[in-house]
DNA sequence: TTGTATGCGTTATCAG
DNA sequence: CTGATAACGCATACAA
């Protein structure tokens, strides 16, 4: 009952055919098929369907490799980021890839883990193959080893090192905007939740324009500082040692979601007696969690400005990329403010 | 203010060092080189050592793309999905590179966006860079462009065509367990949403067990089908058409938020008047939606069984694959049933 | 308009 | 134990 298989007829023998393939088929010399292939120069057009025909009937397809290894350029970008599971990351590593391909470059995909000895060998490994260029958004602090030779990176929301242009959010309106909702809604006693300061990152820029709005509003600022194994814990402990909490700005929408949780857990209700806000407003959290306020990152203008700027860097364009970008957020007000 | 770019004793010329590059330095033959880099043959240790300082000296490091030409092999795999923005593909690719990663592979990244056109254009761009193996899980139906001779090939979820051996979660014991879950919680009109038919992917087997299931309890089985856009009007034309519904299975978790989503518009009350569960468990969903029942998928598990299948195929070892391999789900109750 | 020869950076073969 | 040489598949300068 199985299906036999059918004689392919495109390439019998079982190696891959290469232009020399082509061009004996053709009947013309190698640098024919290589001319055809990339428009180059001048060729007469029966001999270009004639070694198009041939490709046909053999299946050509050129050696990326191997014709990379000649110009010197792989169109091959890297990209690191903590993990593609993560919605935010997620959905930013599909717009880069997907504005990538449409300028002709291929994605090296890296999941770094936030992990530093991760992230090191994955810029081994990148270096290795060659890439055009790197785009990273990945780790605690600043590492040199980022500071690559005429190799071009960019950074999403995290400084890499001296002189590596950023993309970001606009963190600091951001900030400033879910601050004011929560104050102008009447909270008395917000606090804010952030990862570690010591992460040199524009996000921290979130935390400021919280404090700064806090005291413009003589309320007095009060920030917890999480990681990513310990937020249920210091959220529990956050309520404990704030009985009068009003409301609370989280840094991203994960931990807004873990507040929300432990105030239903704890017949706290939502607005009524506590107003939560988050930050990024991805795809999937405005599905899953509708119902959760959120200051939305410009992630697909991150992604266009990024590989923008990486590919000026590329094509030698260095004279007039900024060395920081920062795009307009939108606040969505939903139900939990 | 500035801090002044302090020269890097690196790496005096810009251009990349080469294996002649590290021979002059060290004084020895460029196959000397080559050898200390692979371990291959029998050196000497004080060449040796030679050779490792004046790869130091220069930061040296092997050209991944040259070596690929001359070995036939590139340690690349082309991974093929609709978007990393999903949060079921975004935990799945974060796995498969992860474990492609820890042995030697690098991860060439393709969003197809459920495009056929996109998806054919991936796969002729993957062949170009000799890729080593591909893993998709992206397409409508089947396509001949997936029987490359001698490219091995893996699909998750999805049939891509004949002897592509699939991998999946255990798809009818999953619809099974969802549908006997609601029966057994009372439901009586139990309605399921599902993709189109016409997608050829094991996860119809979800249908068909619910199918199956419906008819051992002498229930009336009951699907609509959804495509990507049209979730939530086909959401509500089920309300509107079914007042009597007490249970809806949902192929896929997204789906079934929206299904909670449009009850609580309704103010139908979850889980006393309408009970739902959905399908995938990713880590996402759980986090921003635990309160929903649903039949988790062993990601990580699908994710290491495919690598181990594609790698099996690209070590020639085609003798002992299984074409389909199906992974045992786990039901998590939790508020919405 | 087309063909010949060379080199991109690496590794394997074979000789010393 | 080490070195010279050819080849992987392609695209360019130069020649015809």
């Amino acid at each position: 009952m199985k299906p036999r298989i059918t004689d392919s007829t495109k390439n019998a023998s079982n190696t891959k055919p290469k232009i020399a393939d082509v061009a004996k088929v053709a009947g013309v010399s190698p640098t024919t098929v290589s001319r055809v292939l990339n428009n180059r120069g001048y060729i007469g057009e029966k001999t270009r369907t004639k070694v198009q025909q041939a490709m046909e009937q053999l299946n050509y397809f050129p050696n990326d490799i191997a014709r990379s290894l000649f110009i010197q350029k792989t169109y091959l970008i890297g990209v690191i980021f903590p993990t593609t599971s993560n919605p935010f990351y997620g959905q930013l590593i599909f717009h880069l890839e997907n504005i990538a391909a449409s300028m002709g470059y291929k994605t090296l995909l890296c999941n770094s883990q936030g992990r530093e000895d991760k992230e090191k060998n994955y810029l081994k490994m990148l270096q290795r193959n060659q890439v055009d260029g790197i785009i990273a958004g990945a780790h605690n602090r600043r590492m040199e080893e980022y500071d690559i030779p005429s190799l071009p990176v960019v950074g999403v929301d995290r400084y890499l090192s001296e002189n590596t242009p950023v993309v970001s959010s606009d963190n600091y309106d951001g900030g400033t905007q879910a601050t004011q909702l929560l104050v102008n809604k009447g909270c008395k006693h917000i606090i804010h939740i952030n990862g570690p300061i010591s992460l040199e990152t524009p996000a921290n820029l979130r935390r400021k324009a919280y404090e700064d709005t806090m005291r413009e509003n003589d309320l007095t600022p009060h920030t917890y500082e999480v990681g990513l194994d310990d937020q249920e814990k210091i959220i529990e402990k956050l309520f404990d040692e704030n009985p009068r909490v009003d409301g609370v700005f989280a840094s991203d929408d994960i931990i807004a979601s873990r507040v929300l949780r432990e105030a239903k857990n704890r017949n706290i209700d939502i607005p009524s007696k506590l107003k939560v806000i988050g930050y990024d407003g991805t795809e999937t959290t405005r599905l899953l969690l509708p119902e959760l306020s959120t200051i939305q990152q410009p992630i697909k203008e991150i992604a266009e400005k990024t590989i923008e700027i990486l590919i000026k860097q590329i094509n030698g364009d260095n004279g007039d990329v900024q060395l920081e970008t920062m795009l307009p957020v939108t606040l969505i007000e939903s139900e939990t403010t």
